[in-house]
Order: structure tokens, then sequence, then C-alpha cells
DNA sequence: TTTAATCCTTCCAATCATGGGAAGGTCAAG
DNA sequence: CTTGACCTTCCCATGATTGGAAGGATTAAA
């Protein structure tokens, strides 16, 4: 199978297969003798896992760890319950961050008239001097909203 | 003032000024004889708002329409009230994606016994071939998880 | 006054996961 | 043998931000 296959039989795609072996997450494959990579159904069912964990957030490190331990028979689930748990922390950080954004903008715009006249509750309050300190201190390791899958 | 201390007051770093005023985000600041930019209380002012409007997760071309129409004494509110509400929408659709997605992993962290044995419902659901079709598909645009401002 | 510390400047690189596209080789069908 | 659909590698862009290097300016202390 050709990577072009492997792509549409994954969900992941040519490009990112590629970029999955650079990195190392998935093992260099073999290549036919023009150069063209093969793919075997084990390598597909290896993406397909991937992309579920990619699909549930987890970071392409944290995935090289579940693919590890998914090919270890001997791991101990309790390492992969504390990496699923962990991301479940970061996930719900990230929420509360996102809901007070949301709720804040949601009461601000609620009090805006949203006609053709100039004021704005939401202008004034993005100018206030005092406002804006005391709330939830931005996370220090991840952003507001981040560029993306786009499958 | 020199860009120290207007990142100082406004809460904003001094590289991410300089990099503001590169993108046109601000004005090109006046400059002393050696080069050093100058700010002013205004200034200042202006930062502390584009600080608040990206703690609020705006995008910085969102900033700079807010900015404009918080300097246009014409403005409509309306104008302002739909850069608000659109980016309601946005965050409240992030906000459902990572809840599916915690929601998913902590019943499969619930059933997984976290112990020593290898047995993981955890990476059975990854490996499932069937799974994960059905459930929303990643946004478009946005992004799981993505860097941030450290503050 | 010399020196050291602390600023400031510009420029370049890295982050993270992904897509876009160019330039060129390969393969199968017509 | 040509055409079109693949594949290859390589470089670039995204967004917002930080880091750092190399070098000049300012300031405070010795």
């Amino acid at each position: 199978m050709n990577i072009g296959q492997a792509a549409q039989a994954s969900g992941v795609s040519a490009k990112m297969i590629r970029y999955y072996e650079s990195i190392g997450l998935i093992p260099k494959t073999v290549r036919t003798e023009a150069g063209y990579r093969v793919y075997s159904d084990h390598d597909v069912h290896t993406l397909r896992f991937i992309r579920r964990a990619r699909d549930l957030g987890f970071s392409v490190e944290q995935i090289a760890d579940l693919v590890s331990l998914w090919q270890d028979r001997e791991r101990a689930s309790k390492d992969v319950k504390a990496i699923a748990l962990e991301h479940v922390t970061l996930l719900e950080r990230k929420i509360r961050e996102l809901q007070e954004m949301a709720s804040t903008l949601t009461h601000l715009a609620r009090n805006c008239h949203g006609d053709t006249r100039p004021h704005c509750p939401i202008l004034e309050e993005l100018a206030n001097d005092e406002a804006g300190q005391g709330h939830v201190k931005p996370d220090a390791k991840f952003g507001v909203l981040g560029k993306a899958p786009a499958r």
C-alpha cells in the first residue's frame, strides 16, 4: 500500500504520515525500489490509533508514550491512566479559561445595545484601567485558541 | 517612557510591543536620538486595551478591528457587539469540543483499573477500528490546544 | 572617569501540528 | 509515448509568543 492509500485508510494525511515518520513517532517504512513508502495493514492500524489519540487532543509527545505503552504487553494500566488523567486535567483547565472568557464577553454583549450609536460597554470595559487584573491568570503552558487539524 | 517601562505599566511584554508595532497593530513610536522607542501614557492606555482584549481570547486581527472602533467616535455599537458575539460563538464551539474530549477520556479512565496489570480500556478504545468516526468532526479553523501567552 | 550593570536595538530561531506548493521522479492506462 | 495521477524531498507559512545573540546606550556606583 502506498502512502496515499494508507492516508485514506487511516484518516491521517500523507503529509502528517511523513511528518510522524520524520519525528520518530512511527518507524521508517520499507520503500519500493523507486523510493515509495510501503504500508501494511498493521501500519494503518497504528496510524488509526494515532489519529484517535490526536482527536482526543493528546500532544504528539503523549501519543508517542501511548503508542509505546500500547505495544508493550507488560505495561501497567496505571501508566496509561496517568497520561489520560493528566490530559483531562489540562483540558478542564482550558475549558474553564474559555468559559470565563465567554461568560465575561456574553455579559458585556448583553449590556451593549448593538445599534448605530457609539456607546458600548464592551469597549468601555476593555478601556477600563482598573479592570482585568483580578481574574484567572492565563494558563502558563497553553494558549487561547490554537491552529488546527482542519480535517 | 522607554519600552521596558511601558511593558511594565501595560502588562504587555517589550517583545510583544515591538511585534505589535511590526505588524501595524500599533503605530510606530517616536524614537530618541539613540533609537530608543518612547511611549506616552496614552500609548500605555492603548496597550492595556490590547492586553485586555487578548486576555479575552481575541485574535490580533479582531483586536485591530476593536482598537479602530474604539478610536472611532462615530462607531456603531453593533459593530463591536458583532465582533464580540462572533468570538463567543467560536469560544463556545471550542469549549464543546474540549468537553467532548474530556468526557470521553474521563469515561474511559473511570473504567481503567489503573493498576499494574496491562488490561486497559483506554488503549482498547484507541485501538478500536470501529470507533472514532461518529463524533464531532474537529473544528475546521481552530485546533486542540494552542501555544500561549505564558504571562 | 572608568567600569559594570542594565537597559535598548535588530535579527534570527524555535515552538506546535498542519497545510501549501514547487521541482522532479514513477507508474499505469490509453 | 504521452497523459495524468501518484510519489519523492525541500522550503515556507500559519499565530502569538518567547529566547537568545551581538552590539550600542544609559546610568549608577567605584
